[in-house]
RNA sequence: UGGGGCGUAGCCAAGUGGUAAGGCACCGGUUUUUGGUAUCGGCAUCCCUGGUUCGAAUCCAGGCGCCCCAG
């Protein structure tokens, strides 16, 4: 079969006998998804998910998935003249993603959980329902491309590097990247909303979704107690050369890195947080030079690069820790099938934090990411110092 | 109460007659579909009282507080 058999979406039929269903939040990104595919002639049936309903996340303009949004999406979907549902998890999106989110944090990580809903409520289960109605791909807005290729789909990033949205999305599994579908890979942010205003969709200006959705001002260590009462363990910061500075909360208020919000002043150069031990509701700080880490360990890899086996030179590729951060240079060390995997950054870095993503890249090719873990990720200077204080009271034991 | 020293923002600290550096912390903005980072901006009239002077955080006097040395 040539290409030229092939719709847009890659499909050898016409658009017409093709059925796509759209994830739409009720956003920019995917109402735009909507119309355009309508718009080429796709039988298109819109989706929203209901993922939590609290009266301030409602309030609120810039997230997604509750009250306006859905209310949104309904009225993209009359515009453009598509079946538009409302699929209700409030349930799977509590017990999979935001009680996820709370005990990452309890355990001394600082999670992502964007990258958890799209695991799981957006990808497995919106999936399955696009599926339940026959539908032969699930489209979503997001900036991602993908690449078929004779082996199968591949994930690259999106043309727009500023709005690139691989480090939210690396976990998603070969499978269902065989059945998704991102329109948007291809154009700029701008691109898009230009689009949406020709096509005379009213949420053409409406702000970008940033920070938690379910996270109403920001104030997430809130959720966390909410969540999780017995979450709030009040502990002692410590300094690396030993010093105990000052108690504090509970190890939730703080992640790797973490700069404000110590309160801690008098010094010479500023403190960041380099280490939290759940275990003894110790939060270590130190100088930015007690920061910067050159390899650690990821786990619950999600593979999406040619199959490799063993290698000791491991692989020369990129690595983002962080969604708003230039990719680094790194080796990685992957078996294809294993769960775990080593990187080694060319450089040493700050604020590799246990909780977070670290993705790894060809160039714009998308190989794949895990969860950096946390017995890894401390300082080198933890064992040091517990070394030399356990020295000194040994010595003075004695 | 013999000798010496000190008292500048929450902390550290420059400034020794000319109209209050800087760092940390804190607060606010920007950046950002995670947390965080980064960045920009804001943030004192100098322990008190009186005096000298055109002018004092800077000099003098007296208080108050603190530190060190000594017997």
């Amino acid at each position: 079969m040539t290409s030229e058999n092939l719709n847009s979406l890659g499909f050898p039929k016409p658009p017409a006998a093709t059925r796509i269903v759209v994830a739409m939040s009720g956003g920019v990104d995917s109402s735009v998804t909507a119309a355009l595919l309508k718009a080429e002639g796709y039988d298109v049936i819109g989706l929203t998910m209901q993922l939590y309903d609290h009266g301030a996340a409602t309030a609120k303009s810039k997230t997604c998935c509750a009250g306006q949004d859905i209310y949104d999406a309904r009225r993209v979907a009359d515009k453009i003249e598509i079946p538009h549902y409302v699929v209700d998890y409030e349930n799977t999106f509590k017990s999979d993603v935001m009680n996820k989110f709370a005990d990452s944090y309890i355990r001394g990580e600082t999670p992502v959980p964007c990258v958890v809903c799209n695991q799981t409520v957006k990808f497995r289960d919106l999936l399955k329902a696009a599926k339940d109605l026959d539908a032969d791909a699930l489209a979503t807005g997001h900036y991602i491309r993908r690449v078929q290729t004779a082996e199968g789909a591949e994930m690259h990033r999106a043309v727009d590097p500023d709005r690139d949205q691989s480090y939210f999305l690396y976990a998603t599994t070969r499978a269902q990247l065989e059945f998704l579908r991102f329109p948007l890979g291809d154009i700029t942010k701008q691109e898009a909303r230009a689009l949406a205003r020709k096509l005379d969709i009213h949420v053409s200006e409406k702000s970008d979704s940033q920070d938690i959705c379910f996270v109403p001002d920001g104030r997430y260590a809130d959720v966390i107690q909410k969540l999780r009462p017995e979450a709030a363990t009040p502990g002692e910061i410590v300094h690396v050369d030993g010093r105990v500075i000052r108690r504090h909360d509970g190890v939730i208020h703080f992640t790797v890195g973490q700069r404000r919000g110590l309160g801690l002043g008098g010094e010479a150069e500023p403190l960041y947080v380099v280490q939290i031990d759940p275990e003894s509701a110790r939060v270590i700080v130190g100088p930015k030079s007690a920061l910067l880490r050159r390899s650690f360990s990821v786990h619950s890899v999600n593979w999406l690069g040619p199959d490799m086996g063993p290698d000791a030179d491991g692989l020369s590729a990129r690595v983002k820790l962080r969604n708003t951060q230039g990719p680094l240079a790194a080796t990685v060390f992957y078996e294809s099938g294993k769960a775990e995997a080593q990187v080694v950054l060319g450089e040493p870095e700050g604020a590799v934090a246990p909780g977070q993503a670290c993705v790894f890249y060809d160039g714009e090719r998308v190989l794949g990411g895990g969860w950096i873990s946390r017995d890894t990720a401390g300082p080198a200077h933890k064992p040091h110092n517990l070394r030399r204080i356990e020295a000194t009271s040994v010595a003075a034991a004695e």
